[in-house]
DNA sequence: TTGAAAGCGCTAACAT
DNA sequence: ATGTTAGCGCTTTCAA
């Protein structure tokens, strides 16, 4: 033991800046044992001097601890999950800032996933989740997940974003989306646009809860409802949209209802040479960055993309806090961005 | 608050019932030792009948392996880190999507950090990857870390995107950036343009890369050069850019150094109610999907992004198999997209 | 305040 | 092919 701290010491001193030291390197060098270094560099009880001395041992030699083994002795990660749908959609990347920054200031870690709208890769990505002994997740399920989703399969409490599944089985923070699309159709309507079409995304409550305020809207103006639901990208949305317009009825406005589906519908609508809003009007959910610099504008429905993420991470810390709670759901307002794109219908 | 969060995580072992399953429980089911659960469920040599004896336990039990555990035991994370520049550049999120994809057809896991353009915050990252003890990292560099590197202080391979550093100190997959700049200048030339401003991020190689093939490219013709630097985000862009058209003799043709700056430029021609490329053509980098919506499109440099995040961690594999390999510098080549907004000028 | 020692859950030598 | 056992690097009792 002794000839062994020599020996370490003797060594360590060339090395300048010696990779892979452990804690107990650090302890020898700064003759003193592995449970003070831990204490030291943790916030235990130490004197100052001993602080001094492990600190700068650990510096001397680029010392860093191994957070397997810290996490699997402390049984604590102090890292949540986040699960969003789909990484390219800059709802998601906005809202991500929003939970990393949260949860640097809670001490805690953030393991992104991106689950690209693939059921399989969801689940894989939440079993990856127990795995790694995940405080909590923060999760926007995919497809019918939402319904379908059994928290007391996991051992971590979840709260679910943007997408949430039936009352009182998960923690949510979510747009209230009926609202919103109502706000878009009544919108519409009023600046004189009749036959009101809606694009929604086939794989989430959203896209459903979407359709119903725009459905809803219309009814109660005795309007025609012309929903048609796609796959949530890009190229689905133009597809749909083209072959729509190749319809001798149809619609003279178009409603999309996520940032992506409204992206399509701007292609579809260049690439068939109609002008927005003279041959179609068009309005649609997220105040993407790019919505604003398309022909006049295009009118959106803005989402509080990073109180969504503040917010999600705050219940979560509180669920963690005190497990018994009774289930939450925040409901957020989103904010109608009247732009160009449904300038009042010209006759 | 330190007791809380020691509290929290006792209380929910107990609230969320299901105390994870261990091996050892796996093995008392399944009437084995815990060698024979840990072979069967990894790929070790195990009779026909124990292994199924062990995977219905495990099912049973729904068992999963604590990876910390397994990390500190194997020595291995399997892990690499991805470390990003800002996550909401569409770019980033792109070669996030290739490098995962990669990852995990090579049985490994990725860590995303978003660093967002904040030395801190990268330097904490750094520090992280190495805490977790990750295999590698594909790193795109912030402000003049490319250049001040010290892969030496590291104990895993890096290998860096988008911007290098000095040759021979990591590995690196980046554009051909002078190359392509020129390719841009060019064509406004060839287009009619002779007052061409450029608009480059200021924290980066690739900024400055682009700039020099853009003055290289104006030199070579005798044409006045002038780049202005500034923060890689729209609002900075914007800023300049306004501030440019308001001098009187502003450029006729602007190019601008990702697709950040690029959105900034349209915005600020929008706001200051000129036309693209009437009053001032424009022309830039990464054919994000927006790029080619505004007004008759934005002529770009595309970026083979999916290729860039393969390449990268084809390229991290293979340093971790032979860590004595000279160091390599891939260059790739991005592809000019001509579009509306680079329009022959008319006089 | 400090140190000795017992594990956290798992894998991999080494036995059998 | 299977079991026994020794740690991986750290935190955290328990003593002193």
């Amino acid at each position: 033991m002794e000839a062994d701290k020599r020996g370490v010491q003797r060594d360590l001193s060339k090395e300048w800046g010696l990779m892979g030291a452990k804690i107990k390197d650090v302890a020898a060098l700064a003759r003193v044992s592995i449970a003070t270094v831990s204490r030291a560099l943790g916030n235990g009880p130490v004197s100052a001097d001993l602080k001094e001395r492990v600190e700068q041992a650990a510096a001397q030699l680029g010392y860093r601890p191994n957070l397997s083994a810290r996490r699997l002795r402390s049984q604590q990660s102090r890292t949540v999950g986040l699960l969003v749908s789909d990484i390219r959609n800059p709802f998601f990347t906005a809202v991500s800032r929003s939970v990393e920054d949260a949860a640097y200031r809670a001490g805690m870690r953030v393991i992104l996933c991106n689950v690209d709208e693939d059921v399989k890769k969801e689940a894989m990505y939440l079993r990856l989740m127990q795995e790694e002994r995940v405080c909590g997740v923060i999760f926007s399920p995919t497809g019918d997940t939402a319904s379908h989703f059994r928290p007391d399969r996991f051992e971590f409490p979840v709260v679910m974003i943007d997408r949430a599944g039936p009352p009182g089985v998960t923690d949510a923070v979510v747009l209230d989306n009926m609202l919103a699309a109502q706000q878009l159709v009544t919108h519409l309507i009023e600046r004189g646009y009749r036959r009101i079409g809606g694009l929604f995304g086939n794989s989430s409550t959203t896209g459903a809860e979407r359709a119903a305020g725009y459905e809803a809207a219309l009814m109660a103006q005795g309007l025609p409802v012309a929903a048609r639901f796609v796959s949530p990208n890009v190229d689905a949305a133009v597809s749909a949209v083209k072959a729509w317009l190749a319809e001798p009825d149809h619609p003279d406005a178009l409603i999309a209802s996520n940032g992506l589906l409204l992206q399509g519908a701007v292609r579809a609508l260049m690439e068939a040479g109609m002008s927005i809003p003279g041959d179609v009007a068009l309005a649609g959910f997220d105040n993407d960055a790019w919505t604003g610099l398309v022909g006049q504008g295009l009118t959106v429905i803005e989402q509080p993309v990073y109180d969504i993420g503040t917010l999600a991470m705050e219940m979560l810390l509180s669920r963690l806090e005190n497990p018994s709670l009774a289930k939450r759901k925040m409901v957020l307002n989103g904010v109608l961005l009247t732009r160009g794109s449904t300038a009042t219908k010209q006759v």
